[in-house]
DNA sequence: AGGCTCATGTAACCGGTTACATGATTAT
DNA sequence: ATAATCATGTAACCGGTTACATGAGCCT
């Protein structure tokens, strides 16, 4: 459901192909949503049937042909409506395989365990760094656009990196635990 | 795709019906993974045409009959090489509808945001609770099971106390930096 | 009388993933 | 030469949501 309403939001920018939504959603919003371009594309079309975009087809010589969409005013309603709405239960539900996989550990070995949280761990430890990266792009943008929208950029931004933060501490936290239940366990 | 093997996952611990499969779901693995029971009876059905599981109808008179699944062999194999497959980055993917309105929050007024995040502190603060009387029940339940298993029920229970600890502390953040902002903004 | 628990599902739909398909231009 | 960029999609499939449907037994 939320694709749509990042559609809207990106475009209520400005107009843009789904080429370069798809880059849009690549480039800023893919640590809380990830988007497919055959779903962009196929999302697009029933925006357009649904009266929330207008599209234009841009003919061009050098390169291929590319239709541009535009937030019309029934779609700048509708993403505004999604805006003010309401924290809802389904705003709060985690989807996480990983800690699917850690519920059944124990049937697997310590050594293992530790090893797979050292991964994890390693792995939020590369996430902290491109998050800085992020923080950086942010802040050279935000010279450029409204200050008021780099801000909430910003503080998603700073969500992820707090969130690896997290998760380094939790793993280090549970491989603390079980090195330490080995001599006593 | 974790459905599956949340399902085989209980199915390990001891066979079971779609009906309580669906109260182990929401009792302990909701907080990483929600399922509807449609889903769950779907799932079951294609898990033994495909070997996973054997079931047995059991006629009863008082009740309705049921339908008690149990792990076969290669249901076992499936499940234990799925739990020792190295993490990738689906497992690390995450999809979160409040943080990508926040991103689009340079269209409310900063009062709204306020409010917004003030509503998401006191829900993760009523979260926090419920993972203290959750961790209140593994322990209980660790003196009759198998403790290594509860091991990582806890980390698990302690991943969620954690999580909504930190959204705390990022949305008290942001509404100071908010309030800041106000006077010279 | 009314609501909860036990126990099963089907049907329609929506959202998301993977693979396939094309083809010119531009940069290395 | 070759790989990347620009730019569009389709098709098949899988996973997940919502609503509908049934019906006995037990508790208040």
């Amino acid at each position: 459901m939320s694709l749509k309403f990042g559609l809207l939001g990106i475009l209520n920018y400005g107009s843009s192909t789904g080429y370069d939504l798809k880059k849009a959603f690549d480039s800023s919003l893919s640590f809380f949503w990830q988007a497919h371009k055959s779903q962009i594309y196929k999302e697009l079309t029933s925006l357009e049937r649904d009266g929330f975009l207008s599209v234009e087809n841009v003919v061009q010589l050098d390169r291929p042909n590319k239709k541009v969409y535009s937030l019309t005013d029934r779609g700048r309603e509708e993403f505004l409506g999604w805006l003010k709405s309401d924290l809802s239960e389904g705003d709060f539900q985690v989807r996480d395989t990983f800690l699917m996989k850690v519920f059944f550990w124990g049937e697997l070995d310590r050594e293992e365990a530790c090893r797979k949280l050292e991964a994890y761990r390693g792995i939020h430890e590369k996430k902290l760094e491109s998050y800085q990266a992020v923080a950086g792009h942010i802040r050279d943008y935000s010279a450029l656009v409204d200050p008021e929208k780099a801000r909430y950029w910003e503080f998603t931004a700073r969500f992820g990196y707090r969130y690896s933060e997290n998760c380094i501490e939790w793993a280090e936290e549970a491989i603390h635990l079980l090195k330490e239940g080995e001599n006593h366990g």
